[in-house]
DNA sequence: GTCCGACCGTA
DNA sequence: TTACGGTCGGACG
C-alpha cells in the first residue's frame, strides 16, 4: 500500500445493528428468514464497489476489508468489568443474520476480519493508522461516534445509510471538539449503551465547553478546583478516577495484532457467479439483476448457493458469553418460533434440515474409485481455488505416527462440495496429495522418494494460504491432531470445525466419536480399515511406504467421509440448541490444548532414575519378606497366584469376590486382613505401591521424553468422557501420585526450565461448590461464603459435634459422605468406603438428607429429568446422555442414576475450567505476559504453568482472577469459586 | 499378537 | 459412591 491508495474499512458489526433497525423487518425471504440487515449490507457494499469501478463517482477504494467483533471478552473487561455489562441479547430476527453477513462478505470476495480479544473498532483503528502511516487515504464506513477519534485530514468516515462523508469539520460541528479530543469528551460524558461511566451530569455540551477551557481531560481533572459552579466542581473532583477509567475504555487501541497485513486487503476482482449464487439464495432479485448486468452473467443459469444458517440457540441454556454473536434470546420458545417461521436452504427449520441431511446421506453410496491423486501444482491450485469458491473444505493429514509430536507429514487429503470443478453438481469430490511417499518397500537401504509428488515446500505454501484463510471453513475429524501437525510446519489453521467434537457435543454418552464409528452410524458406510492399507503388527509399514494409489483411496475417503459427517452433524447443533456449547466450550479449546501438548513439560531423567533404583531395592526387600512369610516363591504381581496362597494354602478369610469369581486381593481386602494382624497382606500392599510407582511412573515416564524437545508431551482427549472432562494419555499426566510421601517424590521430577517456575493453580472444593450452587443448599452456600471448613461444618450439622476440637474421625466420615453425595451416594458404597455396616451407612445418608433436604430434591429431580430426556445437563447446558437410565436391570439402572446425578456436578466443574483455559491466553496477552507465561497441563481442577521467575508475581493474580470468575458472565454462581496458587521449582512444591 | 480383567494412580 | 488411563498377568488365537 502506498500514497494514493485508498483503504475502506467497513465496520461490519456496527452496520449489522444499524441496518437491522433502519430497514423494516418485513424484508424477509419467502420462507420467513429475516434478511433486512443482510440486504442493507449487500446494497451498501455493491454501491461502494460499483463506485470503485466507476472513477467518475465518489471515492474509489483500492483496498477494502470488512471488520467484525469477535468476542466480548476484550481487554476492556479487564480494565472495567462492567463494560458493556448492560447489553441485552440481540433480537431474535437478527441472530441468523450475523452469520449471513459474513457469508455475504465472502461472496463479495472481500476479506472478513475479526480478532479475538479486540473489538472491531480497535482493529479498524490499527488498520487506519497503519495505512495513514504509509501515506494512503482511509475511509471508515461507519457513523459510530466511537470511531470519530480516528478522523484526520487523511482519515474520513462515511455514513453509508445517509450517504454522507464525515471529516474534521463535521466532527467539530456535531460535538464541538476536534476528533483528537473525542476521547476526552467521551471520557467525560460516558456512554450508557456500552456502560462507560463518565462523569454523571456531564453531557456533550458541558464536556466540550470544559475541554475548550482546560484543553484536555488530565488538565481539567488536576485543575478541577478552578471550576466556578459548585456542584459541577464537586462532581468532577469526586469522579475523576471514573473519568480516567472511562478514557481508557473509549480510547481505541492501534496495536492490535493483525492476521492480514495491508497488502492482503487489496481489492480483488469481483467473482460474478459466486456473488450471484449468494444473492439468489437470499432472494435479492433487484441486486441480482444489477450484478448480472455489470458482470455480464446469465443469472438464470446460476444455482442459488447453499448458505448455512446459524440460528443461535435461543431456546435454552444460558448465554455463554453475553454480547458475543450469535447470542441468545431469553425467551424460552424463541428458537422454535424462529425455526418455524424461517427456513434453511434444504429444509424448513433447523430440525428439518438436520433430518433431511441425515436421510440424504444415510446409506448414500460412496464411490472410492472416483478419488483423484493430485500430482502437480496446477491441479492443486485448481482444487484450492474450488475450495475458496465454496468456502468449505474437509481436510485430513496422513503421517507416519499417531503421535502428532512425532508424526512426519506424508500427504494431505481434501474434499469439497463440487459445484466449481464440475458446474451444476453438488456432489462431493475428494483428492489426495501425496507429498512424502517413498518407494522400495522391503529394500533394506530404503527407497528414494516416489515419483509424481509435488515438492513438500511448494505444496505447503499453497495449502498454508487455504488453511490460514479465515473465510474458508476447514472441517476435520479430530482436528487437534491435524492442527498440531500443520503447526509444526508453520501453518496455524484458522476457521475450523471438528466432526468428532460435533458428535461429542451432540451425543456424549452414546458411544465413542471415532470416524469409523460415526461413518457406520450416520453414513452406513464402512471406511477402508487402516490395516488394509498399512498392514498390522510386525508386517505393518508407515504410511509413507504405502503405494500412492492405495493411499489415495484410503486418505481421500477420510476427507470425503469427514465432509459428509459435517453436513449431517452441523445442522443438528442449531436444531438441538447446542451451538453455543460447541462454539464456546468445545471448538476454542482445540488450539489451546494443541499448544499445551506442543509445549510439553520437562521431566528430570536423573531424578526418576534415582527413584527407580530406590524403588527397586525396596521392592526386592519386600519381595524377600513376602516369600519368607508365604513360605514359597511366587509371582506377587499375579492376583490369581496371590489369592491361592492367601485364601487357599494359608487359609485366611476371604473378603469379597471379583466378578470372575476369583477372591479379590484388592488393597481394601488386604488392609482389612492386615488389621486382623496378618503380616503378609501388609507387605503385599507395600510391594504393590512400590512396584506401581516404579513401573507406571519412574520407569515409564523417561520413555516419553521427546528426542528433540527433551520434554514430555501428553495428549489430551477432548471427546472421551461423558461428563465433559478431558482425559490425558501417553503419558497420562492426570494421575501422577500425590497422596503418599513416597508417591509425591515422582512429582519432584517435573521441573521448570532454568529462570522459570512451575505455577500450580487449583480450584478449592469446586465440585462441592457446584453442588451448593445447583442444589441451592443454604448451609453449604453460607459455609463457602464464610470460608469455613466444609467437611467440619457437615460433621457438625450431622452429628452435633462442635467444629472446635472435632475428632478427626468424625470429620473424615463427613468428608466421605460429602464425596459420596457428589457420586450419587448409596448405602452400599458408603459402607464400603468407611468400612462400616450397610445399615449404619444408611442411617448416615438418612440423617444427611434430613439436614440438607435440598440435596434429596436435587437428586430426585435430576433422576426424573434423566429418565424423561435420556440426558442431564451442566449449568452451561452441556449434555451427558444415559441411554440405559431406564434399563430393566436394577443394578444397571441404579448405576446410570448415580452417574446421572454426578454428571452435572463433575461436568459443570469441567466446563468452568474449560472456560478458564480458553480465557487464559488472551488474558495473559492483555497483561503483556504471553511470552513469559505458558500453560502446560490441566488436571481436572488444576492448571500448571511455566512462568519466568520475574513474572510470577504479576501472572499469579491474572490467572487466579480468570479462574475464579470463569463461570461469568454465562452463569452467576451463587457460591464463590476459590483458587489457590503457588509457584516453585518443581510440581511437588508448587502443588 | 491381541484382548480382557484386576488393580491402582489421579480428580 | 463418579470420571478416567496404564500396567500387569493370563488366556486366547
Amino acid at each position: 500500500m502506498k500514497k494514493g491508495d485508498h483503504l475502506f474499512l467497513v465496520d461490519g458489526s456496527g452496520f449489522i445493528f444499524r441496518a437491522f433497525h433502519a430497514i423494516p423487518a418485513l424484508n424477509r425471504k419467502s420462507d420467513g428468514l429475516p434478511v433486512n440487515a443482510v440486504s442493507g449490507f449487500c446494497n451498501m457494499l455493491w454501491k461502494l464497489l460499483r463506485d470503485a469501478r466507476n472513477t467518475d463517482v465518489g471515492v474509489t477504494p483500492t483496498h477494502l476489508a470488512v471488520i467484525f467483533d469477535y468476542s466480548s471478552t476484550t481487554f476492556r473487561k479487564e480494565i472495567y468489568p462492567l463494560y458493556k455489562a448492560n447489553r441485552s441479547a440481540p433480537p431474535e430476527d437478527l441472530i441468523p443474520q450475523f452469520g449471513l453477513i459474513r457469508h455475504a462478505t465472502r461472496a463479495f470476495n472481500l476479506p472478513c476480519i475479526e480478532t479475538e480479544g479486540f473489538e472491531a473498532d480497535d482493529i479498524i483503528a490499527t488498520y487506519a493508522r497503519k495505512a495513514e502511516a504509509v501515506g494512503a487515504d482511509v475511509t471508515i464506513v461507519s457513523s459510530d461516534k466511537d470511531l470519530m477519534q480516528l478522523v484526520t485530514s487523511n482519515v474520513h468516515m462515511y455514513d453509508a445509510m445517509k450517504d454522507k462523508q464525515i471529516g474534521i469539520p463535521d466532527v467539530i460541528e456535531k460535538w464541538g471538539v476536534p476528533p483528537e479530543k473525542m476521547i476526552d469528551l467521551q471520557a467525560l460524558t460516558g456512554d450508557s449503551t456500552d456502560n462507560v461511566p463518565g462523569i454523571p451530569g456531564i453531557g456533550p455540551k458541558t464536556a466540550a465547553q470544559l475541554l475548550e477551557e482546560f484543553g484536555d481531560l488530565e488538565t481539567l481533572l488536576t485543575r478541577a478546583g478552578e471550576i466556578k459552579q459548585v456542584k459541577r466542581r464537586e462532581n468532577i473532583v469526586a469522579n475523576a478516577e471514573l473519568a480516567r477509567v472511562s478514557r481508557q475504555l473509549v480510547e481505541l487501541r492501534t496495536d492490535v495484532p493483525l492476521d492480514m497485513d495491508l497488502e492482503a486487503l487489496v481489492l480483488e476482482p469481483q467473482n460474478g457467479p459466486k456473488l450471484i449464487a449468494f444473492l439468489k439464495a437470499m432472494e435479492f432479485t433487484t441486486l441480482t439483476r444489477r450484478v448480472a448486468e455489470v458482470c455480464d452473467c446469465d443469472a438464470g443459469a446460476i444455482d442459488p448457493a447453499v448458505v448455512p444458517v446459524e440460528w443461535g440457540d435461543a431456546a435454552r441454556g444460558p448465554d455463554l458469553d453475553a454480547g458475543e454473536t450469535p447470542a441468545a434470546s431469553t425467551s424460552p420458545n424463541s428458537a422454535t418460533t424462529v425455526a418455524a417461521s424461517a427456513a434453511g436452504p434444504d429444509g424448513t427449520t433447523p430440525a428439518d434440515l438436520a433430518a433431511n441431511r441425515a436421510n440424504a446421506f444415510a446409506g448414500k453410496p460412496i464411490d472410492t474409485s472416483a478419488y483423484v491423486t493430485i500430482r502437480d501444482f496446477e491441479t492443486l491450485e485448481l482444487w484450492i481455488k474450488a475450495a475458496r469458491e465454496t468456502g468449505l473444505v474437509a481436510f485430513d493429514t496422513e503421517t507416519t505416527s499417531l503421535d502428532p509430536m512425532q508424526a512426519e507429514l506424508v500427504g494431505v487429503s481434501i474434499a469439497i462440495q463440487d459445484n466449481v470443478l464440475s458446474p451444476g453438481s453438488s456432489d462431493i469430490r475428494a483428492a489426495y496429495i501425496p507429498l512424502a511417499h517413498k518407494t522400495g518397500v522391503g529394500d533394506l537401504l530404503g527407497g528414494g522418494p516416489a515419483e509424481g509428488q509435488i515438492p513438500m515446500k511448494e505444496a505447503l505454501a499453497a495449502l498454508k494460504d487455504l488453511l490460514e484463510d479465515a473465510s474458508v471453513l476447514k472441517v476435520a475429524q479430530n482436528l487437534k491432531y491435524d492442527y498440531l501437525v500443520m503447526k509444526r510446519h508453520g501453518i496455524v489453521m484458522q476457521s475450523f470445525d471438528d466432526t468428532m467434537l460435533l458428535s461429542y457435543v451432540l451425543d456424549a454418552g452414546k458411544g465413542n466419536h471415532g470416524m469409523d464409528g460415526l461413518s457406520e452410524k450416520w453414513l452406513g458406510h464402512t471406511p477402508i480399515p487402516y490395516k488394509d492399507v498399512a498392514g498390522s503388527g510386525k508386517s505393518s509399514v508407515t504410511f509413507d511406504l504405502v503405494d500412492i494409489d492405495r493411499a489415495t483411496a484410503y486418505a481421500a475417503e477420510d476427507a470425503d467421509v469427514t465432509l459428509r459427517l459435517w453436513l449431517v452433524l452441523k445442522p443438528r447443533l442449531a436444531a438441538e440448541g447446542l451451538t453455543r456449547i460447541y462454539e464456546r466450550l468445545e471448538r476454542p479449546l482445540v488450539p489451546v490444548l494443541a499448544h499445551m501438548e506442543e509445549r510439553g513439560i520437562t521431566v528430570d531423567r536423573q531424578i526418576l532414575s534415582r527413584l527407580s533404583g530406590e524403588l527397586a531395592q525396596k521392592a526386592a526387600a519386600a519381595e524377600d519378606e513376602i516369600y519368607e512369610l508365604a513360605g514359597e516363591r511366587f509371582n506377587v504381581g499375579s492376583p490369581k497366584q496371590l489369592g491361592d496362597i492367601l485364601f487357599g494354602r494359608m487359609g485366611l478369610p476371604g473378603g469379597s469376590k471379583t466378578k470372575t469369581g476369583q477372591w479379590s486381593t484388592s488393597a481394601q481386602v488386604l488392609e482389612d486382613l492386615a488389621a486382623e494382624g496378618a503380616p503378609l497382606p501388609r507387605k503385599i500392599v507395600d510391594w504393590r505401591q512400590l512396584t506401581k510407582l516404579k513401573s507406571t511412573y519412574t520407569d515409564a515416564l523417561p520413555g516419553y521424553i521427546h528426542p528433540q524437545t527433551k520434554r514430555v508431551h501428553t495428549g489430551y482427549s477432548l471427546a472421551s468422557t461423558t461428563t465433559g472432562r478431558l482425559s490425558s494419555s501417553e503419558p497420562n499426566l492426570q494421575n501422577i501420585p500425590v497422596r503418599t510421601a513416597e508417591g509425591r517424590k515422582i512429582r519432584t521430577a517435573f521441573i521448570s526450565t532454568p529462570g522459570h517456575k512451575l505455577l500450580s493453580a487449583d480450584y478449592s472444593q469446586i465440585e462441592l461448590r457446584v453442588l451448593a450452587h445447583v442444589a441451592e443448599i443454604a448451609q453449604l452456600r453460607q459455609a463457602f461464603a464464610d470460608g469455613v471448613d466444609i467437611h467440619a461444618m457437615t460433621a457438625s450439622e450431622m452429628f452435633g459435634v462442635p467444629v472446635e476440637g472435632m475428632p478427626s474421625d468424625v470429620r473424615r466420615r463427613a468428608k466421605a459422605i460429602n464425596f459420596g453425595i457428589i457420586y450419587g451416594i448409596s448405602a452400599f458404597g458408603l459402607a464400603n468406603q468407611l468400612s462400616i455396616e450397610r445399615s449404619e451407612a444408611g442411617d448416615y445418608i438418612k440423617r444427611y438428607f434430613e439436614r440438607f433436604p435440598g440435596i434429596k430434591d436435587y437428586m430426585e429431580s435430576t433422576k426424573a429429568f434423566a429418565r424423561e430426556h435420556g440426558y442431564v445437563e451442566t449449568i452451561f447446558g452441556r449434555r451427558a446422555h444415559y441411554p440405559d437410565i431406564k434399563s430393566s436391570n436394577p443394578s444397571m439402572r441404579a448405576f446410570n442414576e448415580r452417574a446421572a446425578i454426578n454428571a452435572p456436578i463433575q461436568g459443570s466443574a469441567a466446563d468452568i475450567i474449560r472456560r478458564a483455559m480458553i480465557q487464559i491466553e488472551p488474558a495473559l496477552a492483555a497483561a503483556g505476559l504471553s511470552e513469559r507465561v505458558r500453560m502446560l497441563l490441566q488436571v481436572h481442577d488444576e492448571l500448571i504453568f511455566e512462568v519466568e521467575d520475574d513474572a510470577v508475581e504479576t501472572a499469579m493474580p491474572v490467572i487466579v482472577d480468570i479462574m475464579e470468575n470463569a463461570a461469568m458472565p454465562a452463569v452467576s454462581m451463587r457460591v464463590p469459586l476459590k483458587v489457590d496458587a503457588r509457584a516453585a521449582h518443581n510440581w511437588d512444591e508448587a502443588h
